[in-house]
DNA sequence: GCGATCAGGT
DNA sequence: CACACCTGATCGC
């Protein structure tokens, strides 16, 4: 759940998912994607007000998005303040302060992000330095590299801060598998039972949110069956997802929901009301999509698990596991990172708690724990992370050691060449050294990491049972948002043994509806274990849904090809890096005449300047004129003091943004390395 | 009646 | 484990 504030320490003139408090007085939204938790405030009435009385306001987000929020009739009032900027697109933007009529420039440019329909990653050039907020993200191994726009020069651009999803960023989620695999193993099971007869049926037991379309439309492509679900106008101008949905009852497979539909399932009832089909009863089972993660040590993926007679969890995660954020991350190699989410094994309370006693980071001080030790798989902790530096894989940049607060929610990295000073001013912790500490800590281990996932280079059997259905990335129409751009499915997908599928005779008859929990019920096992899978019994508590008893039905392949197979892929399909700045630097430029008398059309009037090279004046931001400063505070106390629409004046409401600034504006003036805090998001609720 | 918040559920 | 919701109760306006 994001806690992210709305606001990022360079550029807090605008408000990126969140629409509430200080965010009422932002010159332009940002809303990365239309999940709930990231749309705060979007239709509160005060935000209502700000924008009838602030002409020049606007909300920028992908086309996708747009349209997904102008659907729902509790948002139509942003219908002509929406401006929709396409993918991989460098967008300029006007920030003008309506009262003093202050303006600045700054570029955006949305980049895919993997979590659901419509969900980018921003990135923003201007005058402080170009930073990344990622919105909630799910990208697999290497495909930052992949991505053009953010590099420069054959290289990636220098980011000075990173906001991050690090909903999964804890070392017990070391590994999710890949989409693929889950889906493959998914496809699998569906196929395995609806092609039965045409009364097996199959519930996907999928919560309310965008995220799964990518499930329904590879389901519906492969199995040619529509999903049934209870809703589609959403995608009336996306065909690509649209043409697999239906509102038909009568498909195979349902993704449709009810209030009761677990107690329904209980009686052989699908949410939707059906029980017979053609006065047959139904054979129905159902798969609820559920995060599985595995730690380093775990060594098989079982993506499908068996929770009862009819009941199956399957692997699904919209986010990132911590070795893809760790490889994002240190990919990107930004001067600072900060958590968009509250560390895990962090209660709220915890975090109110710290930020209400001190700013100061609690921390293990570095160069502790070198040693080997076991890994407590159920530590809050992450305090062995945070190992004695170790050497990491370069790559296209030259690394900054990337410092983490673990409990402070401020990740920070220092240049390489003053770490000790800032360790011991800020006891910063180097994210680089998860890795390491990893490698470190699991050496312990009584299986053999010679058999993990990361070091072994098996070459992909694939089966072409799924089939090389590959949607190519391309640029989203104008004016039909283009799902492909969003997910793009890779070649090397590798099907599952079907062998351990559900046996006719554990079907349950749908007349005699079961009486004994059947709902994700850990007391539920069915005796159809693989040995190679049930060889390995880990302590209870332990990370992964395989540690636990429940019949494995299906396992991914046993080495972790997708990352190795990928990574070559994405060499190999990277573009020639160094045409990139003449094709894609170019410009959209949204002038606020043009923006402004163009309010009617659907899509913003852009135009496009010739490549002018780094669209980033002071692409470096390591020096910031004395002026822009107090411009920019005497800016904000001028929009409060005399301003025609009603924000209230929060004289003492934090502004953590303008210390932040100060400190970070000192520290770049000075050429020294920026160690930013941010504040913890609940500290004034 | 609405919104915000919390508890509890999946 | 945790996600991204949903529902219902309570409170304040």
């Amino acid at each position: 759940m994001s806690s992210f504030q709305g606001q990022m320490a360079e550029y807090p003139t605008i408000s990126i998912d969140r629409f509430d408090r200080e965010n009422l007085r932002a010159r332009a939204y940002f809303l990365s994607h239309c999940h709930k938790d990231h749309m705060k405030g979007l239709r509160a009435p005060a935000l209502k007000r700000r924008l009838e009385c602030s002409l020049k306001v606007y909300l920028y987000c992908s086309p996708v998005t747009k349209e997904l929020l102008l659907t729902s009739p509790k948002y139509r009032f942003w219908e002509k303040r929406i401006i929709s900027i396409e993918i991989e697109t460098p967008t300029q933007i006007p920030l003008v302060d309506e009262a003093s009529g202050e303006k600045e420039e700054i570029v955006v440019t949305l980049l895919p992000a993997g979590h659901c329909p419509g969900s980018v990653m921003f990135l923003f050039q201007g005058s402080n330095g170009t930073v990344l907020y990622t919105g909630d993200f799910r990208l697999a191994k290497g495909e930052a590299a992949r991505m053009e726009l953010l590099h420069s020069g054959g290289r990636v651009k220098d980011i000075q801060s990173i906001y991050l999803d690090t909903t999964f960023c804890d070392p017990r989620f070391y590994q999710i598998p890949s989409r693929e695999e889950c889906l493959s193993g998914i496809l699998g099971l569906v196929r395995s039972w609806i092609t039965r007869s045409p009364y097996h049926v199959v519930w996907l037991n999928c919560k309310a949110a965008y995220g799964y379309e990518y499930l329904f439309t590879n389901l519906s492509e492969e199995l040619g069956v529509q999903i049934h679900v209870d809703k589609l106008d959403m995608f009336r101008n996306m065909p690509d997802i649209l043409h697999h949905l239906t509102t038909d009852r009568g498909t195979q497979i349902h993704a449709c929901r009810h209030p009761k539909a677990e107690e329904y399932f209980q009686w052989n009832k699908l949410p939707c009301g059906i029980t017979f089909k053609n006065g047959i009863p139904l054979h129905t089972i159902s798969i609820k999509p559920s995060t599985m993660w595995f730690g380093e040590r775990t060594r098989k993926t079982n993506v499908i698990v068996r929770t009862g007679e009819s009941s199956y969890r399957a692997c699904f995660s919209f986010h990132s596991s911590y070795s893809e954020i760790k490889d994002f991350l240190s990919y990107i190699c930004p001067v600072n990172a900060y958590p968009n989410v509250i560390p895990l094994g962090t209660t709220v309370d915890k975090v109110r708690e710290m930020s209400s006693q001190s700013i100061q980071p609690k921390y293990k001080p570095l160069g502790k724990l070198k040693r080997a030790r076991t890994i407590q798989v159920d530590s809050e902790e992450e305090d062995e992370l945070f190992d004695d530096p170790l050497p990491v894989p370069l790559r296209h940049k030259v690394p900054y050691q990337l410092t983490l607060h673990p409990e402070v929610f401020s990740m920070t990295a220092i240049s390489q060449n003053q770490p000790e000073e800032l360790r011991k001013s800020t006891g910063c912790f180097k994210t680089e050294n998860i890795q390491n500490s990893l490698l470190t800590n699991f050496i312990d281990c009584e299986e053999s990491n010679s058999e993990s996932e990361e070091e072994s280079e098996i070459p992909s059997s694939v089966q072409e049972d799924v089939g090389p259905v590959t949607l190519p990335q391309q640029k989203a129409d104008v004016d039909v948002p283009q799902w492909e751009v969003f997910f793009k499915r890779k070649d090397d997908i590798t099907d599952e043994g079907l062998e351990n599928l559900p046996s006719s005779t554990e079907t349950r008859g749908s007349q005699s509806p079961k009486l004994f929990s059947d709902s994700d019920g850990e007391s539920t096992h069915i005796s159809s274990q693989n040995s190679s899978q049930s060889t390995h019994i880990t302590e209870q508590g332990s990370q992964g849904w395989d540690s636990q008893s429940d019949t494995v039905l299906l396992s991914s392949q046993e080495k972790n090809i997708g990352d190795i197979t990928t990574l070559n892929k994405g060499a190999y399909r990277s573009k020639d890096k160094e045409n990139i700045p003449t094709s894609q630097m170019e410009q959209n430029v949204l002038c606020p005449k043009d923006t402004y008398s163009d309010l009617k059309s659907r899509d913003p009037e852009v135009t496009t300047t010739p490549n002018v090279g780094e669209p980033t004046p002071l692409s470096g931001g390591k020096h910031i004129p004395e002026k822009n400063r107090s411009l920019n505070l005497s800016t904000q106390a001028d929009s409060q003091s005399s301003s025609d629409f009603e924000i209230p004046s929060t004289p003492e409401a934090e502004l953590p943004k303008r210390e932040h600034l100060h400190y970070l504006y000192e520290k770049m003036a000075t050429g020294e390395s920026i160690v930013v805090e941010r504040k913890c998001s609940l500290l004034d609720i």
